[in-house]
DNA sequence: TTTACATATTGACAAGCATCGATATGTGTT
DNA sequence: AACACATATCGATGCTTGTCAATATGTAAA
């Protein structure tokens, strides 16, 4: 995976209206509507957020005649959480470099 | 943690250049002329990211002489996946709310 | 086929952010 | 003290993004 498709799923977490959005999805699945009674944005903005959180494969959408039903994607938030495993594993003996500064 | 200090952690991810970076890092503590050697931005630049990877907790600064060495913090990445696992948890019963817009 | 409702899209604007050149600060060397 | 070097900060600029009102699209009910 290159960065650009790291930063695309990132970005879904790098607002405050789409955590808490994300946060109030905890509860299971929730249509538009109800979104919007409980995060205090317009409702442009949020159609523009719910764009960005399907978009980076975070949250599922499910289209129920008028309604929007909008769930997490579970298998999407582990494949994030390998991601930053990336981060942590033990460093590859191939990708070390030597200093370029070391003290004489 | 509330929202906004979610986003702080998250914003580390959600740039392509600070990406790159912490895949330099990978393989153990940088000091940041070598950096500057392998991601294409200028010095002030890189510094500006710099700040917002240590800011965010997941890099780690280390002063030494004129030089500054950065390391991934694994702790705050070992952190941060569990921020994304609130995502993934079983729901609460508590935070279950009846549809507004069941079908009659 | 009107009417009412839920959601998406558009266009405009403001705030935020990445970027860089220039400069400042701090550190070691001569 | 003077110099060279590494990094941080500042100020300006352009691009990106969040925001909303207005409007469009799609759907169900009367």
């Amino acid at each position: 995976m290159n960065s650009a498709d790291v930063v695309k799923v990132f970005k879904a977490f790098c607002d405050e209206r789409r955590v808490e959005i994300l946060q109030q999805l905890r509860g299971g699945e929730k249509c538009a509507c109800k979104l919007l009674e409980e995060v205090n944005i317009s409702q442009a903005t949020l159609s523009h957020h719910m764009k960005i959180l399907c978009d980076s494969g975070i949250v599922n959408g499910r289209k129920d005649g008028k309604w929007m039903h909008y769930s997490i994607n579970k298998d999407a938030c582990m494949a994030a959480k390998e991601l930053l495993d990336e981060f942590v594993q033990k460093e590859d003996a191939s990708m070390i470099t030597g200093d370029c500064c070391v003290k004489k």
